[in-house]
DNA sequence: GTGAGCGGTGGGAACGCTCCCACGACCGAC
DNA sequence: GTCGGTCGTGGGAGCGTTCCCACCGCTCAC
């Protein structure tokens, strides 16, 4: 009993029903020129009465475009759905692409293994560009669609000498703005809880709090130094060791909320005052630095906007293929009652 | 300087390359059997040295499938990616496809504003299936693209009388499960935090409690009854309500663990022992309740194995359109420290 | 009265693929 | 030797669009 339920109706038999010929049809769905008034109206309600939907891989194999554009994440569902990070920036995407009148199509590209599908799927057509997020230093993926023809643009700086477009939070600007408060605050001893170094968010925070320590005329101290995973838990860790190793400690700048909220948590833990005893500032502006105890001091970025900025920077990159600079996002400083 | 980067080669150039005939190398790239080992040899070589990808709208346009299957996701960015439910099924989802070797595309249905464009998209031949999630009772979305021929299963029962296939987990039983525990621990004024009433999961739930009530030979009170919107605050909320107007509750269900981690904290500022003075029982067995205080009793559920099920049910629908009937996926109580 | 110009139109060709049929070569069986 | 097979193969037809060109009937200028 296999009910086809009715095939889908085709040009052809719009331009049939509506006495004119498939030419004018077409001309009528993609809101043509010269059409009379007459035939735009036998046209649209042949339309309306065979319910009839274009055939977007017809479209598409003439057309060579599709009107899509792919967001790639590259991170495990769990980073994804945990960060509200992403929550923001895919807000920001959708509705410049919607604007654009393009549809988004969100692909999550885990571990690097089910790679292959990924892949192909990019690469047959499916999509007009690709929006990348999140992947790691040496993620060859860039490259890879680039060497397919495929328009792409990287959320989060890549490394040096790359050839696709990025839009990144200026994360040295950032971290500097950050250091430079906890020097006017007047504190003596500036740790730092970094994030992996292998991501640019990590180093490049990283880079921002040498500089300031430079700009103040200090050098970096090793023993201040420790390295998260930009989790809660490797955050509170990492305070732990700072706490031990240099117990003078009074302030830290960690290079995400995350991690700063663990560091609040050791600190608690370890009876300092915040921010009496230890000042603590983070990175991103999440939701929960507003909700944390104190109020988390923190660099503010906007995730929205660096989604409206890539597609900004995606079509224009499909529209002609010149090279585009990289884009770079201020960053201001929020200062609430942890520092 | 319009930098055409090669143009794609096509499958009758890999032929030509190859010196076989298209349909030759036809064979060779879909598996095909019937195929002389040099002339696979051959096609293969070629593929490489071009660099060959198949057109997949090309593809599309004959064989009437695209091995893709649409997931979308009726709420807002910050639901989404907001609750680890949501992590969870999509990891499911996303793992089953994988295995029937298919492409997930993401879509979020934000607002029922910008419906259009994703109708269109549904519609148009992009994929093959829909799976839809957390739609609200009254939406319609699914029968407008059942009516397009497009297999749809539903994540979360919809209203009696629909057409499509749904996987959900037992509500009703699992809500049981939790009264039934309260009963048993000697609880005695067993309230409720319940969810919204449009949706299945806020509605089926409560639903559960009273008939989990009616199985201890208790009546429903309706002073000891809240709702909330399954948001931390709302649930903090509605737990001040019901002490206020009910100051001898001793046990509360709440319809899901954020409204639960609620509750908790108004308790606790009340100054309620958990579980001495009123016991706690949440639903979802999200990554929270164990790391709650006290770490939450809740009824677990597993979404990753929804995700599956989906997947398998839509598989199903998309071999064969017999209607099938919807599936019930079973939970257990987890018993922890708040009751 | 002829010809250029223009709004409006129809339909052939092409996009890149799969499907399927026809065909040649070779086998063993009668 | 002929006859069915089987195996491997080539290529025509067709999927539903868009693109583009030829063409029709007018009007207007000379």
């Amino acid at each position: 009993m296999n009910r086809t339920p009715r095939p889908r109706p085709t040009l052809e038999e719009v331009a049939a029903r509506a006495g004119v010929g498939r030419g004018t049809a077409s001309r009528v769905i993609n809101g043509g020129e010269k059409v009379s008034e007459r035939a735009r109206q036998a046209v649209e309600d042949a339309i309306a009465e065979l319910g009839y939907v274009p055939n977007a891989n017809a479209r598409a194999l003439v057309t060579r475009r599709t009107d899509a554009v792919a967001l790639v994440i590259a991170e495990s569902e769990e980073r994804v759905f945990g960060e509200p990070f992403f929550a923001g920036i895919i807000r920001g995407i959708g509705a410049a692409l919607a604007d654009a009148g393009r549809q988004l199509v969100l692909l999550l590209a885990q571990a690097s293994e089910r790679r292959g599908p990924l892949d192909e799927y990019l690469t047959r057509q499916h999509v007009d560009g690709v929006l990348l997020l999140s992947l790691h230093d040496d993620d060859e993926l860039p490259d890879r669609i680039r060497a397919h023809g495929l328009p792409v643009v990287v959320g989060g700086r890549a490394n040096e000498g790359v050839q696709h477009g990025f839009v990144d939070v200026d994360n040295v600007q950032g971290a500097g703005l950050a250091v430079a408060h906890l020097v006017e605050r007047g504190r003596a001893r500036i740790a730092t809880i970094a994030g992996p170094a292998d991501m640019v968010a990590g180093s490049s925070r990283f880079q921002g709090y040498v500089a300031g320590l430079a700009a103040a005329g200090r050098e970096l101290d090793e023993r201040l130094v420790e390295r998260g995973d930009f989790g809660q838990e490797s955050g509170a860790a990492a305070m732990r060791a700072l706490l031990d190793r240099s117990p003078d400690v009074d302030a830290v700048f960690c290079a995400n909320d995350l991690m700063a909220l663990g560091a609040l948590q050791t600190l608690r833990e370890a009876g300092r005052r915040v921010p009496e005893d230890v000042a603590v500032v983070g990175f991103e502006d999440a939701p929960v630095a507003l909700s944390a105890h104190p109020p988390l001091t923190t660099v503010h970025q906007s995730p929205e906007q660096m989604g409206r900025e890539m597609v900004a920077l995606l079509l224009e990159t499909m529209a002609g293929p010149e090279d585009r600079p990289g884009r770079m996002l201020p960053t201001y400083l929020v200062i609430r009652d942890s520092s």
